[in-house]
DNA sequence: TGAATTTAGTTAGCATAGCTAACTATATTG
DNA sequence: CAATATAGTTAGCTATGCTAACTAAATTCA
């Protein structure tokens, strides 16, 4: 039997075809940028850590691994990293003296906002040949993707 | 002296918040994607290359590098990796016998479309919720990047 | 209360993936 | 034909991911 064309079925694969094309110039945005951040000194992982220490306060190491989605074990090597280059501070939770509470410190704040500035820029000035409308169009849909990762299950 | 507001320096700044929302979005859009990877049994580096070789056709071990940004050491682990897997073929150029021409087995061609398959099929899941008129913003935009990335210095 | 269990994080050990420096082998050039 | 350039490999470093097995602290419950 044939299959039915409905107004369903076109819709998954208009959505099987954007999710092929959206994948792909995702990959290849990201290798372009992330080749800006050499300059900080840091690797991806470590930068990624700190960022969310930057912008969300002060966590411990299993809820950083969390939001990282890293097991514990990773997440304790790059929290290492960190504290040696001293990107960030540990302190032991005086409740549970199991946790630890990693925070940024005034140095790792600034190396995360320099690091971002320059990523930003670089990325920001090749995105700088759209025209108004194109840019508009690149914004709505950013903010409509980032709607989907808060809701992902 | 006070930052004289020009139609110009409204553009930058636009792309600079643009540049940023984007990059962050692609970062958390890629992280959830390619935890689908996993079941391939292979890593990222080398279901890249294969996928540069089963779309683009056979290369040297050189150009493969260029595609993929990475220097000619890490290409060849990457390949001898694929090899090992019996993902790829090699055979030597004729011509120049320094050259090796890399190409995708059936076994490879098979791994990456499945994969690919998989992959696809998660994200597109994803953005089932999304309506027609959003579904299309995200694919017109997307093409925008695509020409952004094409047009890169 | 105190033994058993659960939880937080570390250590050890493995694989992948990135790099540079130094090497081999082949091709090209003067 | 000697010198140089090019293609790829090898060795060795760092970083980042994992699982399994560990330590230490907190919690549960008999």
């Amino acid at each position: 039997m044939a299959k039915k064309i409905t107004r369903q079925n076109a819709k998954s694969s208009a959505a099987f075809s954007v999710a092929d094309r959206l994948h792909s110039t995702a990959i290849h945005l990201l290798r372009r940028v992330r080749k800006q951040d050499v300059a900080s000194g840091e690797g991806p992982a470590r930068l990624s850590a700190l960022s969310v220490l930057v912008f969300g306060g002060a966590k411990t190491l299993g809820d950083l691994a969390a939001a990282e989605q890293v097991k514990p074990p990773t997440m304790s090597r790059i929290v290492a990293g960190l504290a040696r280059s001293k990107l960030v501070q540990i302190t032991a939770d005086p409740q549970d003296r199991r946790r630890m509470s990693i925070r940024p410190t005034p140095k790792g704040v600034k190396l995360l906002h320099e690091g971002r500035q320059r990523r930003i820029e670089y990325l920001a000035s090749h995105l700088a040949g759209l025209t108004h409308e194109e840019l508009v169009q690149v914004a709505e849909s950013t903010e409509i993707l980032a709607r989907v990762l808060r809701n992902w299950t």
